[in-house]
DNA sequence: TCGAATCCCAACTCGATTGGTCGGGATTAT
DNA sequence: ATAATCCCGACCAATCGAGTTGGGATTCGA
């Protein structure tokens, strides 16, 4: 179970906008360059974040990406989500088809208690929180 | 991020063989039966779970396998790091290999909570903690 | 008006992983 | 002996991850 490049380095860009919010829009390139990312590949990342409304992007000479919220408004788990999708576990958690085995409710459980410390934990951290220099712990 | 279904299944087996502990060892084919599990890819499922030491097997006419240790002896961390590897969520948090780029390090503290998040929430789960008829929560 | 900077997007590659299957061993109780 | 069982390496198809490529469409500034 290992975190995508393009979970990383989504993160990554978005702490990175999130230490310039309020200034003008930041290109493709310097995101890139700045952080180290393959660029083609960071568009990518970007089209997914600016779909998921986290992002705004304006085109032209000048233009680049900002936030679209205040960073206090944006928690790691909606970039993650925005990245990863659906970001559940295991495929019955919300149909609920039927359980027929006797014991799979009892492993389920311990997907659905994983699921939600998974959430608890990303939902906690926002984007304010990771452009002060210390997360407290 | 999704739970495997070799995982899946791996946790079904062990939480079955819990069930059964203190008994005979139980065949691959009642397992697979019972859980409808595929038969030969549970087969590979618990060559890793032996290899990880978690279950014994006994060949010849009526073996089968069985568990190695009390139920409350084995976590559901463990058998999910003996069936989806090393499970650490980015390459760079034992090594610690510089963290040159400035933000890095405050993306990487939130893939450390998470971990601390995942891990906590496994390790906290025995498989006697699953024979019984309800996780308490 | 032209061109450069920029975002937008579909298609492609390439290797690893997942989810299996197959065919034969080696062991052991009866 | 023989049947039941585990053991194991090889194989396979589909999907996913991590990018790359090549071209658009927009917008600002000169």
């Amino acid at each position: 179970m290992r975190i995508s490049s393009r979970c990383e380095y989504g993160l990554r860009a978005m702490v990175y906008l999130a230490g310039r919010s309020g200034a003008d829009p930041v290109s493709l390139s310097t995101i890139a360059s700045d952080e180290g990312i393959p660029m083609a590949f960071l568009e990518r990342i970007m089209a997914r974040l600016r779909d998921a409304g986290l992002v705004v992007a304006t085109r032209g000479v000048s233009g680049g990406y900002r936030l679209s919220r205040a960073t206090a408004e944006i928690s790691v788990a909606d970039v993650v989500a925005a990245l990863e999708g659906p970001l559940s576990l295991v495929g019955c958690l919300p149909d609920d088809h039927g359980c027929d085995r006797s014991d799979g409710c009892a492993s389920r459980q311990v997907w659905r208690r994983l699921d939600e410390a998974i959430s608890d934990a990303l939902t906690g951290i926002t984007l304010s929180d990771l452009t002060m220099e210390a997360v407290t712990r």
